[in-house]
DNA sequence: TGACACCGATGTGTGCAGACATCAATACTC
DNA sequence: GAGTATTGATGTCTGCACACATCGGTGTCA
């Protein structure tokens, strides 16, 4: 072993190949052979081999006895891990995992609040509702870092309050389409008056428990926000995979 | 090795764990060394090491150097990866994973309709239209088992023709629900001619183009779908996790 | 005497090397 | 062309060395 730094070696596999993988530069097809990886990364047949099984768990590559290791076509990649978002997102994907991500959260959050509204605990409750106004102070003041906080903090309040274990678990990718719009210069230098207050009342109809107007609160914020994100992914084409047999994965 | 039969031993070593975490017989905070588990499945190091490598991408575990193999709570699961979801299903939080699938397919089938009627290839909405119309057939028919697998095949073009890897993802979990809630007897005899009137409501205005209608008739098929579903799932608690910070995965 | 900081022993995951088993694609034989 | 043998890759097992977090003992100081 040579270089050995804070991360283990399986790690620094999986996330070398994975990037790869979904970035592109080693195409569906392609085929690897357990040894050539060993000598390419400088490690040994273990780490390969449960670097490879973990990819094998994502939909990333499958092994076939006297073939090799053959890299899967993205429509076998499980769209939804957090490892293979996060390497479309670093890479040439970024587009269209943008886009995804973006077209889910309009899905969900109008669900999310509704279901807010109806089971969420007292106290979330009233976070949400002191997180929105704090968002209209930052807002208003010009504060962005802070603004972008709050906003994580309501959408994952948002989520989390729904009491589905699904949606909460997007908490993650929502922060990451949140930072990224404001990273990319697509946000306001001033979030709009309209904006703050959608929030708020989102956050005041979940407070009283109104489903409907909290989803519809909502839905006018996602609106706008696929609005505003979409130069981001302008051109990126769709895919439509055509009926495929699904597996029960493995 | 003594009984080794069609699957191999990493396969049926990641079943074994992942059913016993996710069924609760192995509760998060459970510590297992990885010698204990080769002894346990009569397994070599290096299924065991693969094994829970896989299950440590899940989120089901977490190692330690000198303490051992960690189970992790449900939080910490990931809910998408379709060996959980498989897991579970099988298990104790079947009722629970019903809802949380019936939710999100609440929340995606409106907008996945809305984005195929703008975006999905003419094929796909030919194909749609004739399904539709064989459901209602098969509806009035009463041929339950013919109308499953045609209502399967509307929900997966459904999704599908959106135009979004990850809704497209969703058509086994779809097709999950949709057979459970035949085999719970929770289907009626005889599907309602509302039911059917929708699902052509939904194909035609895919076919037409108009994302709104398209919208609208898939968010009445779901409210209607939540509402015949709920019985599976009374009195199932909701968790909400109080926002914990999300870690990168790995 | 008691509390606390230090430090080494211990045990566990991590990584390595080499062997044999298994099985499917290919080549060969008839 | 069908059946069989070969071959080469992954699958599985085992013994070893290392890194390092934890625990318990020891020494120091108050």
């Amino acid at each position: 072993m040579l270089t050995n730094m804070s991360t283990s070696l399986h790690h620094r596999a999986v996330e070398n190949l994975g990037t790869r993988i979904v970035g592109g530069s080693l195409p569906a097809g392609h085929i690897m052979l357990a040894e050539q990886l060993e000598d390419e990364l400088k490690v040994s047949r273990s780490v390969v081999r449960e670097a490879v099984r973990v990819l094998q768990s994502l939909g990333l590559v499958e092994t076939t006895k006297r073939v090799g290791i053959r890299v899967l076509p993205p429509e076998r990649w499980n769209p939804f891990d957090p490892l293979v978002i996060r390497w479309r997102l670093a890479g040439e994907g970024r587009g269209a995992q943008l886009r995804s991500l973006a077209e889910l959260r309009s899905a969900v959050e109008p669900v999310a609040a509704e279901l807010a509204a109806a089971n969420a605990p007292a106290e979330l409750r009233q976070e949400l509702l002191e997180v929105a106004l704090a968002m209209r102070d930052a807002g208003k003041a010009g504060d962005v870092p802070r603004f972008l906080e709050l906003d994580i903090q309501f959408h994952s309040l948002l989520l989390s309050g729904s009491g589905n274990e699904m949606f909460a678990n997007l908490v993650g990718q929502v922060a990451e389409t949140l930072t990224g719009r404001t990273v990319h210069g697509l946000m306001p230098d001033r979030p709009r008056d309209l904006t703050l207050q959608w929030h708020l009342d989102v956050a005041e109809a979940i407070f009283a428990g109104n489903a409907e107007d909290a989803r519809d609160a909502a839905s006018r914020i996602m609106r706008r926000t696929i609005s505003e994100m979409e130069p981001v992914w302008v051109e990126q084409p769709r895919v439509f995979v055509p009926l495929q047999r699904r597996r029960h994965s493995a």
